[in-house]
Order: C-alpha cells, then sequence, then structure tokens
RNA sequence: GCGCCCGUAGCUCAGUUGGAUAGAGCAUCGGCCUUCUAAGCCGGUGGCCACUGGUUCAAGUCCAGUCGGGCGCACCA
C-alpha cells in the first residue's frame, strides 16, 4: 500500500509530471467513515505547496496513476477535498485478513518492532510495609498488561520489583509493630507519632508474641525494633508477593535497596559521580550536580550527618539497572513522584546514556466508589481498600480490566458495584460475552454436526457484504493496536479495541444468523444487506436481484469461519491483557 | 512563587501522535426473544473541544498567555 504510493510518487516525479525534490514517506491511515473508502492518505496535500500546485490537482495526477499501475489491488481511487487520496480496495483482498488470521492464531497481531530490543520494567515497588491497596493494583495490572504488550511487538521484557527495604519507613513499620507487641503483652507503650495504624500491625505484633514470647523485652528496645521490623517485613513482603500472585503478576526479579548498601553500590555511584566532576561538596554535604542535565537545582546525596539519601540509593539502584545491560528502563509511579522524574533523567544521563532510556509512566489515583456513593480512604488512620479486597469482591478479571480502561495519567473512579454487574453495563462482560457468544455458536454447531471449516473451504465471496467487511476491517486493525499500544506504553487503547470489536459482533449476531434453525432447515432470512459487494462477480449465491440472503449451508460456513477468526481476535486481546476469555457463561 | 499533569455531551471518558461533518458508554425516552446465550441488539435526545491569541493548506491535537482543578517543590522515604 505505502510502496505502491512511493513508486507511484517516483514514477510521476521521473516522468515530469510532479517534479518532487524530495520524495516523502506517505501516511496512510483508515478514514474516519467507511463512505470515504478503506484507506486514505494525505501525501497530496504535504506536496501541493512544494510543486506550486493545488493540492486536488496533484492528487488527481496520483489517482490516476496508482489506478492504472496498480488494478489488481485498488478498485478505486478517489480524490476528496481538500486533497485527500481515498483508496478502496477490491473487496477479496480483505479476506487475505481472515487466512492470516487463521494461520498466526494465537500470536496474530504480535511483530517484531520491538527488534529484540532490551526492557526493564519496574513497577508496583510498595514498601513491605503493609498491605497492597487499589492504587498498588492500578499499578499493578498496568505493568503486567504492558509487559505483555511489549513482549508480544518483540522486546525482551524483565519485570522488576524494587524493594525499600533500608531506612526510616521500615524503621517506622519495626516501632510500630514493637509498640503493639508491648501493648500485647500488658507492658506500658508509645506508639509512634506517625506510625502505621491498621489492624495488621496489631495481628503482627500478636503473632509474634506468640511466636517470640517476652524474648524480645528482654532486649535494648533499638535492637527489638530492628528484629520487629525484619520479621515484619518479610511476611508482609510476602503477603504482598501472594497478592500480586492471585492478582496474575508476576516478576523476574524482586531487588531489595538492602543489597546496593551491602554491596557498596551507594558508595560506589557516588564515587564515580566525582570522577565525572558531577558532584560536588557545600555545607558539609555531598551534592550531585544534577541542574547540568536539567533539574532545577542541585540535590544532596550524602547528608551532613554522612548517612545516604533516598536519592543515593535510588541513583545507585538505576546505575545498576543499566549495567546490567537494559536498553530502555520503563518505571511506572504514582503521579505524586512525578517531581523526581528530572532527578532521575539526570542520573541516567549523568552516567553516560540518552535521556530516551528512561521513560517514566506516572499512574493517577484511583478512587472507588459503589454507584453513587464514594468510599472514603485515608492511609494515615489505616482505612483503606485493599487490592486482595478488591479482587475478592469483583473477580480479578474485571479489577484488571476496569483499571485499564482509563488512560494511566488520569483519575480512575471505580464502581465496584458497575464491576460486580453481569450486563453490558459492565464492560468487562461485554467482551468476554462476545466471546462466549461465539464459542456457544461453535457448540452448537458442533452438536448439530454441522462443520467447522476454515477459511480455504469457504466460499469467500459470501462474506463480502458490508457488515462482513466492517467486521474484517476491524479485524485487520488489530495488529496496529497493539504497535501503537506498545509503542506509546499504553495497554488502554487495546481496552478500547476489544469493546469496539465485541460490539461490532454482537451488532452481526442479532442481525444475521449463522446457523439454520434447529427444526425447519433452512427458512430463515437475514433482514436486507446493503447493495454493493454482492454485484461481485463471483456471487452467484448472493441474489443480485433479491435484497434477502439465503442461509444456505454454503453461507453458514463462511460465516462460521469469519467468526472463528473474530473469536481469535477477542481471545488474543483479552490475553494480552490478562483477562480470562471464556467459553460459558 | 516555581514546576508537572488535567480541562471534550448532564455524568465517566476515547480521539489513531496535525487531517475531512469531534466519537463511545452511562443516564433518559421508545422498540426487538417459539429460532445460534436478551450478560444482547435497533432507534431518538444531547457540543463555543475552558478562554484568548499565534504557527499552516489544515488545530480538540503543536506554541504563548489567562482562568479553573489535581499533585509536587526536604540534608523524608
Amino acid at each position: 500500500m505505502v510502496d505502491a504510493i512511493s513508486m507511484t510518487l517516483i514514477k510521476v516525479n521521473e516522468s515530469g509530471e510532479l517534479p518532487i525534490s524530495s520524495i516523502p514517506s506517505p501516511a496512510v491511515e483508515p478514514p474516519k467513515r467507511p463512505e470515504w473508502g478503506d484507506f486514505s492518505c494525505n501525501v497530496a496535500m504535504t506536496l501541493a505547496s512544494k510543486v506550486k500546485q493545488s493540492p486536488l490537482k496533484v492528487a488527481e495526477i496520483l489517482a490516476t496513476t496508482l489506478l492504472t499501475q496498480f488494478p489488481e489491488l485498488f478498485k478505486q481511487v478517489d480524490v476528496a477535498p481538500p486533497g485527500f487520496l481515498n483508496f478502496t480496495l477490491h473487496p477479496i483482498c480483505w479476506i487475505d485478513v481472515l487466512r492470516t488470521i487463521e494461520r498466526h492464531g494465537s500470536s496474530y497481531g504480535t511483530s517484531q518492532i520491538g527488534k529484540g530490543s532490551s526492557i526493564l520494567l519496574e513497577f508496583v515497588s510498595a514498601n513491605p510495609t503493609g498491605p497492597l491497596h487499589v492504587g498498588h493494583g492500578r499499578g499493578a495490572a498496568l505493568g503486567q498488561a504492558m509487559a505483555s504488550l511489549l513482549t508480544a511487538s518483540g522486546y525482551a521484557v524483565s519485570r522488576e520489583f524494587y524493594i525499600n527495604d533500608a531506612g526510616r519507613q521500615l524503621q517506622l513499620l519495626g516501632r510500630s509493630v514493637y509498640a503493639r507487641y508491648r501493648e500485647f503483652l500488658g507492658k506500658d507503650s508509645t506508639f509512634p507519632e506517625d506510625g502505621y495504624h491498621g489492624d495488621y500491625i496489631k495481628e503482627l505484633a500478636e503473632s509474634f508474641a506468640h511466636s517470640h514470647g517476652e524474648t524480645l523485652l528482654e532486649q535494648p528496645p533499638d535492637e527489638a525494633v530492628a528484629v520487629a521490623a525484619q520479621a515484619a517485613s518479610q511476611i508482609l513482603l510476602d503477603r504482598i508477593e501472594e497478592d500480586l500472585a492471585l492478582f496474575g503478576v508476576k516478576f523476574e526479579t524482586w531487588f531489595s535497596e538492602t543489597t546496593l548498601h551491602s554491596k557498596g553500590l551507594v558508595q560506589k555511584t557516588l564515587d564515580e559521580l566525582r570522577e565525572r566532576d558531577l558532584a560536588k561538596e557545600e555545607d558539609g554535604a555531598l551534592w550531585f550536580r544534577s541542574s547540568e542535565f536539567g533539574d532545577d537545582k542541585d540535590r544532596v546525596v550524602k547528608k551532613q550527618d554522612g548517612s545516604y539519601t533516598y536519592l543515593a540509593a535510588d541513583m545507585a539502584y538505576h546505575r545498576d539497572k543499566l549495567d546490567r545491560g537494559f536498553d530502555t528502563l520503563v518505571n511506572i509511579w504514582g503521579a505524586d513522584h512525578h517531581g523526581y522524574i528530572p532527578r532521575m533523567t539526570a542520573t541516567v544521563q549523568a552516567f553516560g546514556h540518552e535521556k530516551e532510556s528512561l521513560r517514566v509512566v506516572l499512574v493517577q489515583m484511583v478512587s472507588l466508589s459503589r454507584g453513587t456513593q464514594k468510599i472514603e480512604m485515608s492511609k494515615r488512620s489505616g482505612e483503606f481498600v485493599t487490592l486482595r479486597e478488591v479482587v475478592e469482591e469483583v473477580g480479578s478479571d474485571a479489577a484488571k480490566f476496569f483499571f485499564l480502561m482509563r488512560r494511566a495519567d488520569t483519575h480512575l473512579d471505580f464502581d465496584l458495584e458497575l464491576a460486580k454487574q453481569q450486563s453490558s453495563d459492565n464492560p468487562v462482560y461485554y467482551v468476554q460475552y462476545a466471546h462466549a457468544r461465539l464459542a456457544s455458536v461453535f457448540r452448537v454447531a458442533q452438536e448439530r454436526g454441522v462443520p467447522l471449516p476454515t477459511i480455504e473451504d469457504v466460499d469467500a465471496s459470501l462474506l463480502l457484504g458490508a457488515d462482513e467487511l466492517g467486521l474484517i476491517k476491524t479485524l485487520a486493525q488489530y495488529p496496529f493496536i497493539l504497535e501503537g499500544s506498545a509503542l506509546a506504553l499504553e495497554p488502554h487503547r487495546v481496552t478500547f479495541y476489544l469493546q469496539e470489536l465485541a460490539a461490532q459482533l454482537h451488532a452481526y449476531y442479532n442481525k444475521h444468523r449463522v446457523l439454520p434453525a434447529a427444526e425447519n432447515a433452512v427458512k430463515s432470512e437475514d433482514r436486507p444487506q446493503e447493495d454493493g459487494a454482492t454485484t461481485n462477480g463471483k456471487a452467484s449465491t448472493v441474489g443480485h436481484e433479491s435484497t434477502n440472503t439465503q442461509l444456505t449451508p454454503d453461507v453458514t460456513a463462511a460465516r462460521l469461519a469469519l467468526l472463528r477468526q473474530v473469536q481469535t481476535v477477542l481471545r488474543n486481546g483479552l490475553t494480552l491483557l490478562g483477562i480470562s476469555a471464556p467459553e460459558k457463561m
């Protein structure tokens, strides 16, 4: 398609009809309205000013040349103001799409645009100081879908969870648990000012009292707190891993912040900064000259008291990621961390990498509701809805779909009532139902001894009606949706596509019968079909004079073959998002 | 004060990286099952794309400014 246009451009240039100094690469896209054909191209308008002719004139020249050059491909090439070229292919060309889907099956839609380039995808990375909440769930669903999407597009993806198991938060956890532990044993205790208030802290403390008895009381508080912190974070981390597994999210690596310190990598990172003359001593602290790379100001990495800042550890972490040889680092962060991006891109550049090698996807907050009733959440009081609770209530399919329904950088309203509803209002069921419905048709077909044909077995000319072609064209888009979605790191595009395809399928299903009625075999009729494709010479069974299509065995076979491909694409898309494609509902 | 994100139908949001007459779903009103799953379909109602200016053949999309909402601005993590 694009090649045809490029060749034509070269031809008209050589023949002198249009003197083009440089041949542009034409942009071809499906037009907004079906009446405008199968593809449209704007190259005439971009060229018009260069060749000093009106866009319409340029388009005319290209259109006639294209049509005479490629008669077997184009049925029609139209020119529309202000200078669009609209192409209509011979309908029969579209049948190739179905053959492609049938041939590739579950791999239909995958590509190699990533060319094997390696990506480290870091997401969730919740502190092991409490259970995962819904916000983490959104990040988890997004990361998981993104990983599948990128893998399907030819990238080598590795998923990683960064464990913040060093520093103040963990100490606070230890002090919280220790305080509850003393409380439980009837000793006096002072709960830390901004400690963790959730009930899970009490549970941890109690189980701690059972396993350790009163032994911790005999230790100095500092040591006891450290022991409590260690034990509690390990348990909480295990639960996080469990919750994620339950949600269908897995990581190749769990990277512990502590190992950065124990291996001396933080100090090494700062040493390297000095070597590169990107560090400075000031006010008794060590600073990273991040402003050299566009940050607002320089940042402290080693405090006056000699301890490292969080940034220092994070710099060491990102340096380590790059040292492991990844081409691109993708981080999924909560939107409240956006101010951190300049620091991190500065880090990447400080160690000699392009700033494009770090891509940060920001995820906005999730607010929960039941119908119109909002559910208040406050982390301070420890009253927030956990991911596990949501998954148990609405199921992991619905949870994932809802998390992936919106662009990452917009607020998400998650309606628990809606997610549980089994109706067309619920987009998850809507898409899954389309898949199950088709499965049911195939089941009934087999029960009645109707064979399930392949595309090669059927009379393809029976699939050239407007509704059939509409479905086929949507199926043809799928690989492009995946590609765009992967490049932009936007899985929500796949969710929207699936809803569109499902809608089209449901409409088709309601309008056209596939199997003959159970008792009296051939009496069923479709509603009038649009004229057009049926004028194609081969379509002998499609009565040109009659506006109705008889549901002959040939028609049944052709439609079955078409619908199998629809089902394949529905299944591929759902699977990619980590959502099940049920055979029955 | 500075920086980032957002502003599209009554509500929740898409908008193919600058294209033609801006689209869905919800809500609301009215239809469609003796037949392959009604967890479905068909039709009606709804818009100053926050505002102003600029860039060009073309702006919801890019740039500048204004207004409004959210979030950041630590030798915290």
